[in-house]
RNA sequence: GCGGGCGUGGCGGAAUUGGCAGACGCGCCAGACUUAGGAUCUGGUGUUUCCAACGUGCAGGUUCAAGUCCUGUCGCCCGCACCA
């Protein structure tokens, strides 16, 4: 049979199109499986071999759980919100929705021609009403429970676009988009008060199955710590509070460092004798962009106060304090206790300012040449009622120590920052929430979902920064739905990655008009089973989502405390060259071209063979023909047909040990060798000349989810019943896994002499038995001493002598 | 600096978790079929001084046996980055 997978390919596609082949049931009585992959945004450039990486995956394990007897959703959806189709919009004057379905279209058919099992009548678009009236909802809860709340805070402004721009956004310093100087600037934002869940989301990570570096890089990024809160007086009368994990080292305190935002010196400042000086210091700190900040080579700066001094609490000794930008006001309380002998930061400023450096841990280097910092093996010492301890008995006798003289207690803090969630661009999901004169915030009646984007003629960025929704008089003027007097409607919209937060609950029951989804739905789908995703949404969309879930959780919207109950991470697909696919790098593979030269079964199983599924892999066009090759030769095995519906006895144990394989290869992720292992039986079948009906059934069975078109085209020439989507999953025997004869090695003092044939089941004693009887064997041994007969079930004999 | 990961042929990568290193594929070499080959098929392909020895970044160690375990060291990638 010719392989002409253009042919095979559409028919098949139209076939599972029309029927629906793939999609979920509504039977909850059938065991489920939830696969889940991240929905695209579906950007201007199209699809990129990136995508069906992660896709096809998940396709291969959702075409093995459906013969397998699971009910599987495997849905798919489109991430439109965002501002690459607003600025093409704005750039080309066509609208963003006009923008979004022309993309949207080109991405389903891209995926389409790949051969999904997405279950398309699921398919969702975050930009549909429908669909973000329910993230308005969400947000509303999140008001009403106190975790959306609005801040002044300082954002990043550019100084070309006169916009707001996203952390995100910002790169190296400059505007990602016209490359000009980002500065801060306040503004009022909305924010949600993540942080708040802090402690759930990190306990969390010990109930699901995710892959260890999603794990850790997670918990790096709440970042939690315990400490102590440690209370300084101060000669203004003020108490200065510092936060430390290391109250141990107190006594070595001689100095503290606030940083330039501390409110104390607002408040000090008719004590404090220099504060020209210090005003100058916290300027130059404010001018200082992000970049600047996180420069890893930099001296410290700071300013020593004239006029307001601390005392060490457990020594009595007066200390200076510094203002200095190395503290962050963000962190802890702002302020430090500074231990130079035993922390990095703090011994480079104390060397720079001259300031006394005491040895308080010993068991380091010489204390003027390096901070000791080790908590592991140091002794305490010059630290009164501390001395002779380890740096953990330290801790606890000093907080013990602390708390009996209210100096201080134990203190947790985060890394974790709260979540900055309005975005003043038009793109995106309005905020319910109308400004009252009267009565502050009031979030819009549910009644009221959803409250729809304006249709506006500009939707380009105002001079002021406001949101474009700001100059829609009509649409900002409203009524205060409380107490009815004229109110204004908020103008920012959510950021990208709210529509993301919740979209894998909206699958389940994706027509709802009452609910985000009917509770049925959600007990019987969630959690979702199998989530794979890019490591670069770690610590923002999962982190996320995670944390919109639990909150649903806890107002009973949800059955699951989590939502994704295992998580993986593909690698990147990268250049012919190994660099990161890019246009300007020119080594950008395109889908489309791929599919057109070689067919979508053949770019599934290569993107599937390239190499481990977790680490990044170089793109090679001349590997990919050995791909396809396998399939023309697969096909070719349809012409040495014979009749038998049994496995022959050549290849029994073969097939027996490939069907075990693939079936936990597929489980393992470890796609590569599976299909290595189809490869090899393949060329075991070609070797003995010819394929029983039993066996090639099996094969194209496993085949199947690698590449779904052909093995069904060959399904339904070879005449078996049905087609292959409908089959069951081949099962194996582990008892005929094994050969009847294994060929094992024969060592002398561990160097290889021969290899045997011998029964698999031969026992030790015969085994070596039969080593020592073969020729060169005997003579090797001769005269020698046997220190140790060694027999490795199926592998070795190995003979020690001396 | 901290955290995570990785070093195996010309290349992408395997190795049942301590048991024949290099599966499978690419590339390359030779042959067959061809008017032709960037098609297909068959065989070969870690290195070298080729009946043998050496080989998994480097140096040690444990073991009958080490890519795998331990100690030290060098290099690369990713994430966070003055988090007290």
């Amino acid at each position: 049979m010719k392989y002409d997978f253009k042919t095979i390919e559409k028919k098949w596609q139209d076939r599972w199109d029309s029927e629906n082949t793939f999609a979920a049931r509504d039977d909850y009585s059938m065991p489920k499986f939830y696969a889940l992959v991240e929905f695209p945004y579906p950007s201007g450039q199209g699809l990129h071999v990136g995508h069906p990486r992660s896709y096809t995956a998940l396709d291969i394990v959702s075409r093995k759980k459906r013969l397998q007897g699971f009910n599987v959703l495997y849905p798919m959806g489109w991430d439109a919100f965002g501002l690459p189709t607003e600025n093409y919009a704005i750039k080309n004057h066509i609208h963003p929705e006009i923008v979004t379905a022309n993309n949207i279209k080109n991405f389903k058919r891209q995926l389409k021609m790949l051969g999904f099992s997405f279950d398309w009548s699921r398919e969702i678009n975050t930009t549909d009403p429908e669909y973000y009236k329910w993230t308005q909802w969400i947000f509303i809860q999140l008001f009403k429970k106190g975790l959306a709340y609005k801040k002044e805070m300082s954002v990043n402004w550019c100084t070309s676009c006169k916009c707001v721009l996203a952390n995100e956004e910002v790169v190296n310093g400059v505007c990602e988009r016209c490359g000009s100087e980002v500065i801060h600037k306040v503004k009022s934002q909305w924010m949600l008060k993540i942080t708040e869940y802090a402690d759930k989301l990190l306990e969390g990570l010990n109930d699901v199955n995710y892959i260890e570096r999603v794990k850790t890089q997670q918990r790096n990024w709440i970042g939690r710590s315990t400490g102590a809160q440690v209370k300084f007086k101060t000669t203004a009368g003020d108490i200065l509070e510092v936060y430390t994990t290391r109250c141990d080292t107190l006594f070595g305190a001689t100095y503290m460092v606030v940083s330039p935002e501390h409110p104390f010196l607002e408040k000090w400042q008719d004590r404090l004798k220099n504060m020209d000086e210090i005003r100058a210091y916290q300027k130059e700190a404010a001018k200082k962009s992000d970049f600047e900040r996180t420069e890893v080579v930099k001296d410290k700066t700071g300013v020593r106060l004239d006029g307001v001094t601390a005392i060490n609490p457990v020594n009595g000794k007066e200390i200076p304090i510094f203002i200095s930008d190395y503290v962050l006001v963000s962190y802890g309380t702002g302020a430090i206790m500074a231990v130079p002998a035993h922390d990095t930061r703090d011994w480079e400023f104390a060397k720079k300012f001259g300031l006394p450096i005491v040895e308080v841990v010993a068991g380091g280097e010489d204390i003027e040449k390096a901070a000791f910092t080790d908590c592991a093996t140091g002794t305490l010492c010059n630290s009164g009622f501390l001395n002779g301890l380890s740096v953990e008995e330290a801790k606890v006798k000093m907080l013990e120590y602390l708390k009996e003289n209210n100096l201080g207690e134990e203190k947790v803090n985060f890394k974790l920052r709260d979540w900055v969630f309005s975005r003043q661009r038009y793109w995106g999901e309005p905020i319910p929430v109308v400004h009252c004169p009267k009565c502050g915030y009031v979030t819009l009646p549910e009644s009221e979902l959803p409250l729809k984007l304006p249709e506006v003629d500009s939707y380009e960025p105002s001079e002021t920064g406001e949101s474009p929704l700001s100059k829609i008089t009509d649409w900002v003027n409203t009524k205060c739905p409380k107490c009815g007097g004229d109110a204004q409607r908020e103008t920012d919209t959510m950021p990208q990655w709210a529509g993301s937060s919740w979209y894998f609950l909206r699958y389940c029951d994706p027509h709802n008009k009452k609910e985000l989804a009917s509770k049925e739905a959600l007990k019987y789908w969630m959690p979702v089973d199998w989530y794979n995703g890019g490591m670069e949404h770690t610590t923002l969309h999962l982190l996320y989502s995670r944390f919109w879930h639990k909150f649903l959780y806890d107002i009973g919207v949800v059955p699951t405390a989590e939502p994704y109950a295992k998580r993986t991470s593909h690698g990147m697909i990268l250049g012919e060259n190994g660099e990161k696919m890019s246009k300007s790098r020119g080594n950008v593979v395109n889908p489309d071209d791929i599919v057109n030269e070689y067919g979508a079964d053949t770019m599934r199983l290569y993107e599937m063979f390239i190499g481990d599924f977790e680490k990044s892999a170089p793109w090679s066009p001349k590997s990919i023909r050995g791909c396809k090759r396998f399939l023309e030769r697969v096909c070719a095995l349809s012409e040495q047909l014979t009749d038998s519906d049994e496995y022959s006895k050549e290849l029994e144990a073969d097939f027996h040990r490939t069907v075990k394989k693939v079936t936990s290869d597929i489980d393992e992720l470890k796609m590569n060798t599976a299909i290595a292992a189809l490869m090899s039986l393949l060329n075991d079948i070609a070797a003995k000349g010819s394929i029983t009906r039993g066996e090639f059934k099996t094969f194209i069975t496993l085949l199947n989810p690698f590449a779904p078109h052909i093995t069904e085209e060959l399904w339904e020439k070879a005449g078996f019943e049905g087609e292959l989507n409908g089959t069951e999953w081949p099962s194996f025997d582990e008892a005929k896994c094994q050969d009847a004869t294994v060929e094992i090695v024969v060592q002398i003092n561990g160097k290889i002499r021969l290899k045997l044939q011998v029964a698999a089941d031969i026992s030790a004693a015969d085994a070596i038995a039969l080593a020592k009887s073969q020729p060169g064997v005997a003579e090797a041994i001769e005269g020698k001493t046997v220190v140790k007969e060694l027999y490795v079930p199926k592998k070795l004999v190995n003979i020690v002598v001396k």
